[in-house]
Parts: C-alpha cells; sequence; structure tokens
DNA sequence: GCCATTTCGATACGACTCGTAGCGTAACAC
DNA sequence: GTGTTACGCTACGAGTCGTATCGAAATGGC
C-alpha cells in the first residue's frame, strides 16, 4: 500500500545486533546500544522484534547456518568433523554469551521457545539425518525398522551431540579438543551400532 | 571479634530466592524482591554475594543434593535411575528457570564460572564415578588402563549426560520419558563397552 | 556488667534500562 | 500528485541497579 519496511535497516540491525554481543556481551547488550549503532530508532526495533532476545535469536541463528557435514569417508570422521564445527561456534562471543542466554529466557517465554526450535534446533537436524543417511549408503549402520523410530533416534542423537558439546565447552568450561572429540566420537559409535543391533533385534522400540 | 554474621539471615536469604524464582521466575528475580521476602535490608545481601548470578547459584546448588543413585542391580538401571532423577530436578521452576541463566552470565565472568564449577559440576561428579565402580564390581566394565584415562573417561560421561539431559529438555523442550530414556541408556550403555574395549587395546589414549 | 567492634535495617541516591507514546518528516505505492 | 505507512527523534514514568550513609542492635573480650 505505502513505504515498505526497510530490508537494508533488517540487515543493519542484526548486523549491529551481533557486533554488540562480540563488544559488550549478552548481559550489557541493550535495544538502545543496538539502535545507535544500526543507525536506527530505538522504536524501529521494538516495530520489528518484541523483545531482546527475539532479536538476538535471529542475531544469532544465521551464524549456525556455517556448520557443515563434509563427507570424510567414514562415520567416525564425519561426527569428528562436526563435533569439531560445532565448538569452533561455540567459541566465537556472539554466541557463547547469547546462547544460553536466550535459552535460559525461553523457560518462561513459550513463543521465544518456538523461535529458537524453528530457527536454530530444527533448522540444524538435517545435519544428523544427512550423516545417518551417509552412513547406511557406507553399510556402516541399517536403516531402522520403523519410520518413527528413525526420527526418535535423529532426534536423540542430536540432543546427545549438540548437548555434550555445549555442557564441556559453557558448563564443565574446558576445551573440546582432540583428545575429547576422539573419545566422544568412540562412544557415539559404540552406541549407535548398539541402538542398531537392539532396533534390528525387533520389538525392542 | 565482635557481632558475627547472623546465619539465620543466611538461610532465610536463600529460602527467599528459590521462592522468589518459582513465583517470578529468574528474570523478574531482584535483589529487592528477595531482600523483602527474606526479611533483610538489600544491603544484606550484597555484603555476603558480589551478584544475583551468585546468590542464585549457591541457592539452587543445594538442589543437586537430592540426586542419588540407588543400586539398581545393573549399569543400565542405575543410569536409567539417574537419568530420571535428572529430569526430575530439571523440571522444577527454580532449577528450570535459574540453571542456563547462570551459565549464561557465567561465560563472561571467570569468578562465576569458577563459582558453578565447585558448587554444582564437580560436587556432583561422584554419581559417574560410584556407578562405574559398581559397574566393574559386577564385571560389567573393566577399569581404565591409566588413571588419567579413567579421570577423562568420567567427565566425558558426566558431559554427555548432564548435557543430552539439559539439551533435551531445555533447548529441544520435549519431555525426558520412558521411551527416550530407555533409548538413550541404550546409546550409552553401547558407548561405554565400546569406550571399555577401545582402552584395552593399548595405546588408545 | 561494660565496651569496642561489627553487623544490621532503613533510606536515599544517581545512573541506567525498559517499553511506549507523540510528533513531524521522509519514502514508497498507486 | 496524493494517500498511506514507516521512519527518526524526543520525552516519559516505572523499575532496577549497586552504593553510601546513618543510628540501632547484637555479640565477644575483658
Amino acid at each position: 500500500m505505502a513505504r515498505p519496511r526497510s530490508t537494508a535497516a533488517d540487515s543493519a540491525i542484526l548486523d549491529a545486533t551481533r557486533a554488540t554481543l562480540v563488544e559488550l556481551g549478552w548481559p550489557k547488550l541493550t535495544m538502545g546500544h543496538v539502535a545507535a549503532r544500526a543507525g536506527v530508532a530505538k522504536t524501529t526495533l521494538y516495530r520489528r522484534w518484541p523483545s531482546k532476545s527475539a532479536l538476538v535469536v535471529d542475531a544469532v541463528a544465521i551464524l549456525f547456518d556455517e556448520l557443515e557435514l563434509p563427507d570424510r569417508g567414514s562415520l567416525r570422521g564425519d561426527i569428528e568433523g562436526v563435533v569439531g564445527s560445532f565448538a569452533t561456534l561455540l567459541e566465537r562471543p556472539e554466541t557463547k554469551t547469547s546462547l544460553m542466554a536466550v535459552v535460559a529466557e525461553s523457560t518462561r517465554d513459550p513463543a521465544l521457545r518456538v523461535h529458537i526450535r524453528e530457527a536454530i534446533v530444527q533448522r540444524q537436524k538435517h545435519l544428523v539425518q544427512e550423516g545417518r543417511d551417509r552412513a547406511q549408503r557406507r553399510g556402516e549402520l541399517t536403516s531402522a525398522p520403523h519410520p518413527g523410530t528413525a526420527a526418535r533416534q535423529v532426534d536423540l542423537i542430536f540432543d546427545v551431540i549438540a548437548g555434550a558439546v555445549v555442557h564441556r565447552a559453557l558448563v564443565s568450561a574446558e576445551p573440546v579438543d582432540g583428545a575429547w572429540t576422539t573419545m566422544f566420537t568412540e562412544l557415539l559409535l559404540g552406541g549407535l551400532s548398539s541402538l542398531d543391533e537392539a532396533s534390528d533385534s525387533a520389538s525392542a522400540y
């Protein structure tokens, strides 16, 4: 009908949000700072995002798209690769300080919880599916009997990998280095083949 | 020398903190609220805790002591038990809203990070060691070759269990129910025996 | 029992953030 | 052009933060 919303402002705001996260960290990031840095009025921010948390989710979600799953020739290699790149991502100050913060706020804000699930979790879950498909083609894993079982296994593996790496890096606050990754991958490989056998023996799940 | 600090005030403050967490949640919890509820001046809070986060860590850490590892006769049973009780703990509003929040702030506050590690992580790590010892006595696992390897395995297992359950419950925001626990335990058992064999074959780690 | 010492409750403070409202101006669709 | 909408700017009340200051209260040492 009339003047459309400036898409330039959108990206300027998201860029400014990431830059401010790096510089000040989540707790000291304010809507005022972001607005000033983006060369935009504070009102413009509130016209597009209901809260600081929602803004940060969008600003950070894009960063997760850099996660890839290059084919390293084996399931072991693929897992070690994705763990490494995820750990690298978590070391960036933008993600490190804000990821836990938005999750924390989401425990009291259902809309934000859905927002995170769609923008980050579900959006990256294809990585697990892809790794699984590859392993099946290589004959390292067999396909699950029921489609529902397969989906639940993908969900489980995603929670285990993401959860373990996040916990190691941010809660235990110790490095996700080669030694840890090797050991974790060994654990996961053993677990996966165990799941494979268990679901082959019919009734299990 | 003179008037000692009131221990009654200490516990009144911690109780008030938990109660306020339940009622208002982390984001709306203020030092003013806690002080008023505890029947204490705001100044008294700041004399003992440097920040809201540090106060909440102490208030919540005690709750983790209710985690137990009753002997269910098998490693499988023990794991399922501890996963269940951890999930129950995470469902309580005091922990749910505040755990991620303090971790988030700890990414920019080294002192707080150490505080969390000592009060929560290290304090509960004995559960893993205990489960492992039991499994060895039952003959379900063998002891690691080097003591350093054993310690690293305990750290890894702790991160995997705690991380996966937290991620499932708070990030994916889906229930840690019996089906999930069964599947996760199966994964972990397979992984543990795999680690066992790998570390038996000498040089591995 | 008395006194020095330290904590305690109360209050006030400036600085900051929040989210919203009101305004005139600028940019686009038709 | 003209109407409609987004924009930048400013101001606002409410609320929080962490600190400073004060007299009163409680305790240990003598």
